[in-house]
RNA sequence: GGGUAGUUACCAGAGUGGCCAAAUGGGGCAGACUGUAAAUCUGCUGGCUUUCGCCUUCGGUGGUUCGAAUCCAUCACUACCCA
């Protein structure tokens, strides 16, 4: 199956430009995806594109991925991104070396086939460029009148919500077309793949190509990944969904996906699985006999969480999830050794409170508020109480300013709080 | 530079001297029901307080007033039109 039928079947296709199939069956491609590195880690909404970028290394192709560490710092209009904060060097140097770890997971660094993926920064080719020189090379070759035509400017400056575009933003576009012109007359580099928000930005790039050297290049875009119910993708209620652990831990991201709802699960799986078609198309039909049983979010959940992670971080939050979302009472608590329990509690938020606080007798409101940040306000807590969503292992608790003492601990040691349904928090007495 | 409109809570948006912690909608959170889903119904959604109440908030600053989101002055910012 060559590159744009995998694609085609998985749903990650958007658009695509006339003659990118032809190019793709008639020699080895090079192609980038461009991300920002505003952090030091990627979240799932980088996923999509990463994933095109594996497939097209499957395919025999060679990627490239392109850090954005110029580009970065201006902001692209498209999205209602703020005026971005210039990164420094040492940041972005940072930035740059965490995100390149977290790629090689999904894409082939190292070896020494010739396709092998490549990462590049374009800082590095802008840091040099002065606004003369770019005005005169590049700006020159494009009209305004064509900038202004793209979507995303004609939203900015005639949409309900017109809120004015600075000039800074207006370039981008430039910036980044320039981007894809430098890598295909360096790397020979002929397509450039991103969401569906980005085609405005990637075709400014394939004509900026056609008028300056004549060369041909091409543009394929996903589409842009949503949730059934409109919300955002990729969002919960504690904010992006990182693939570092030390923002999102494993846990906490085996359950994200455990989470999606039916209408989405099915895309989900095509998009961020390798899985091949005859598996997933089994997985399909196994699950609208019995949704029940939720076996394509189970499958999609271990699936990613290993790529992402490790089969024993996997194994891990299925053992965990098991433990907090199954028939769990006190007395099973009661029943799990400390080992198992500080390990099923590995990704849950934990906090250390002493002893003699506790042995004293200890109001729940305080201990959740004060001691332990589990609740930003006395009042929040209060009301949660009362709408019955708050539980201390297992229990629910019935009265806000409730007593607890060291009778109410686990192993005399622990104490499992509970906000809500899926919240969990681990408060540990020493 | 000139003119016009505007800046209210997470967002949108009402409120034009006391009845305003501020309508309504969306979003978010929680409860019930379920399958850790969706839909539906219910509650909450500035802080402290069991309630009463108190405190902080309507772009910034200063003023008028017994009392200001609301009136005045001034500054800042944004959008639109003209140059």
């Amino acid at each position: 199956m060559n590159f744009v039928e995998e694609l085609t079947w998985r749903g990650m296709i958007h658009t695509m430009m006339p003659g990118t199939e032809e190019l793709l069956s008639k020699e080895m491609v090079t192609a980038y995806v461009g991300i920002d590195p505003t952090a030091d880690s990627l979240h799932i909404g980088h996923l999509c594109g990463i994933m095109m970028l594996r497939h097209f290394q499957r395919c025999g192709h060679k990627p490239l991925a392109l850090i954005g560490g110029a580009t970065g710092m201006i902001g692209d209009p498209s999205g209602k991104s703020q005026e971005r904060n210039l990164l420094n060097e040492e940041t972005l140097r940072h930035n740059v070396a965490c995100i390149k770890e977290q790629l090689s997971r999904f894409l082939d660094f190292d070896s020494n086939e010739p396709n092998k993926a490549e990462l590049v920064n374009n800082y590095d080719w802008m840091k040099d460029f002065t606004f003369l020189d770019f005005a005169r090379e590049i700006g020159k070759h494009i009209t305004v009148n064509y900038m202004m035509a793209k979507d995303s400017v004609q939203k900015r400056l005639n949409g309900e919500a017109r809120d004015g575009l600075s000039f800074t933003e207006f370039t981008y576009q430039l910036l980044q077309g320039y981007d894809f012109l430098y890598l295909n007359q360096n790397k020979n580099c002929k397509l450039q793949m991103g969401g569906s928000d980005q085609w405005g930005n990637i075709t400014t790039g394939t004509e900026l190509i056609r008028r300056t050297t004549g060369g041909e290049a091409f543009a394929l875009t996903c589409p842009l990944i949503t949730k059934a119910d409109g919300g955002k993708f990729g969002k919960t209620e504690s904010g992006n969904v990182w693939l570092s652990r030390e923002y999102t831990s494993p846990y906490k991201f085996y359950q994200f996906w455990l989470n999606v709802s039916d209408a989405d699960a099915e895309r989900y799986i095509k998009i961020f699985t390798s899985l091949p078609k005859d598996e997933i198309d089994a997985l399909i039909a196994e699950h609208q006999e019995d949704p029940g049983q939720r076996k394509l979010q189970k499958r999609l959940a271990k699936e990613v969480t290993i790529m992402v992670h490790s089969e024993e971080d996997y194994n891990a939050a299925v053992e965990a999830s098991g433990i907090l979302f199954g028939k769990a009472t006190k007395d099973s608590l009661l029943k799990l050794d400390e080992a198992t329990l500080l390990d099923v509690f590995n990704g849950v938020p934990q906090f250390e409170v002493s002893r003699e606080e506790v042995e004293a007798g200890i109001k729940a409101v305080d201990l959740f508020t004060e001691k332990a940040a589990i609740f930003p306000s006395k009042g929040e807590m209060r009301k949660l109480t009362q709408g019955g969503g708050v539980s201390v292992n297992k229990e629910k608790l019935t009265a806000f300013d409730q007593t607890l003492t060291v009778a109410d601990l686990l192993d005399n040691k622990y104490l499992l709080v509970q906000k809500g349904k899926k919240n969990y928090y681990l408060i540990i007495v020493k």
